[in-house]
Parts: structure tokens; C-alpha cells; sequence
DNA sequence: TTATAGATTGCCT
DNA sequence: GGCAATCTATAAT
């Protein structure tokens, strides 16, 4: 297996400012940045690959469509900070509010590329490990529940979390890497608004989510 | 108070 | 390819 490129000590913790703006710009941006999770002693990380924008207004699939409720509050709230919600009944997904405290908005996180703690990630996951193949790995954090999952991520203990603060246990770096190109798709799992462009993947990386590798 | 759909995944045929 | 699992929010009685 072929080590990802990836260097803990290159990671830059990303500002506020950078979220506080329309969540089509900060879902394009965050393409290549590095979600770090800290589980006890060991560092949970993996590389951005594939994300949604949710926009606060006139976006029927967004959770802020209806309204501010206590359900939803984190997305009208201030950028930069952590949205869960429970979907189906089994599943986790990880969302990062963008625009100014007032405005909705947010972003989706749907897949990521494992960099380090892959053995607690798989443990996290319930996969007996090690991975030994592109599958495996792919099995990690590919798909939004997935990576929440992996990064054992659940509303009651993180939804509202501050990505930008060095003290939380879940925040967003970056380490210099650039995407060489990024396609733009329409959302998945959608009815509402499902035909607007609004996911954007790294072209031709393996660990988007969906059946083709 | 009861019904139903949902930003998904994994197992079954 | 089909569908069950199983909680939450919202719509319909």
C-alpha cells in the first residue's frame, strides 16, 4: 500500500474568515483541506475529497429551508462551527456553517481520503483491519455517514464544535495541498433541488463516494 | 396522536 | 437490484 502524502507538521489551522462567506465558495475551498480529529492520543485525519453546499435561502434540500429551529440553529449561527444531524435512523452527517451569524448556510462533508490513524478509523467503524487494499480503505470514509462514523463524530457530543479553535477535538487544517482539478455535480440523495449544481468532488480521486471507484 | 419522508448504509436475493 | 434498519422532524388526523 502506498503511503498517502501527508505531514502532521505542515498542518495550518484554517481561520474563521475563510467559512464566512457563500457556501458554494467555502465547499470548493475546503476540496484538498485535512478534517483532524483528536481521539485520546492518537490523531484521526483525512483529506477532503468530496462535498455539498446547502444554501440558507432559496435551497428546498437545505435543513434551513423551513426556518431556524433548535434543530438547526448552528447553520443561522456564526461560520466555522460544527452541524450533526441523525439521517435514516443510522447515520451521522458532518456539516460546517458558513455566512455571518443571521444568515444559513453550510456545507456538507461526504468523503475523505484517510491519512492518518487508519487503525482507529477501522476500529471506529467497526472493519476488522489492517487495511491491506484500495477497497478497504475506500470502505473507511467514503459516504457522509461513513466518515462521521470513522471520525466518531455524533450530534450529542460535537454538534456545535468550533472547527477554527486550537483547543477543540475537531478542526479543519490545511498543509498546502492543491486539487489539480475539481468537478462540479449535482447532490446525492436528494428530491428537493436535486438538480442543482451544488456537490464538487476532486476529479478522479478514489475516495469519492459511490460505487465506481 | 399517528403517519411518513429523510443530505445513508449494508445485507439479502 | 431490492429493502430493512430505526431516530427525528414535520405533516396529517
Amino acid at each position: 500500500m502506498p503511503q498517502p502524502e501527508f505531514d502532521a507538521a505542515k498542518l495550518k489551522l484554517i481561520p474563521r474568515e475563510f467559512y464566512n462567506r457563500d457556501p458554494r465558495r467555502v465547499a470548493r475551498a475546503l476540496l484538498g483541506k485535512v478534517l483532524v480529529r483528536r481521539q485520546g492520543e492518537s490523531l484521526l485525519a483525512g483529506r477532503i475529497v468530496e462535498v455539498e453546499a446547502y444554501l440558507g435561502a432559496g435551497d428546498a434540500a437545505a435543513h434551513s429551508a423551513a426556518g431556524r429551529t433548535p434543530r438547526n440553529s448552528v447553520l443561522f449561527g456564526p461560520p466555522g462551527y460544527v452541524y450533526v444531524y441523525f439521517i435514516y435512523g443510522n447515520h451521522y452527517c458532518f456539516n460546517i456553517s458558513c455566512l455571518p451569524d443571521g444568515e444559513a448556510g453550510g456545507v456538507l462533508l461526504r468523503a475523505l481520503e484517510p491519512l492518518a490513524g487508519i487503525d482507529e478509523m477501522m476500529k471506529n467503524r467497526g472493519m476488522a483491519g489492517p487495511a491491506t487494499n484500495l477497497q478497504a480503505l475506500r470502505m473507511i470514509s467514503s459516504g457522509p455517514g461513513r466518515l462521521a462514523e470513522a471520525l466518531g463524530i455524533t450530534r450529542e457530543r460535537d454538534n456545535g464544535k468550533d472547527v477554527t479553535s486550537p483547543a477543540s477535538d475537531l478542526v479543519v487544517m490545511e498543509d498546502g495541498f492543491r486539487p489539480k482539478k475539481v468537478a462540479i455535480t449535482a447532490r446525492i440523495g436528494i428530491t428537493k433541488s436535486a438538480d442543482e449544481l451544488l456537490r464538487y468532488v476532486i476529479a478522479g480521486n478514489g475516495f469519492v463516494s459511490g460505487k465506481r471507484a
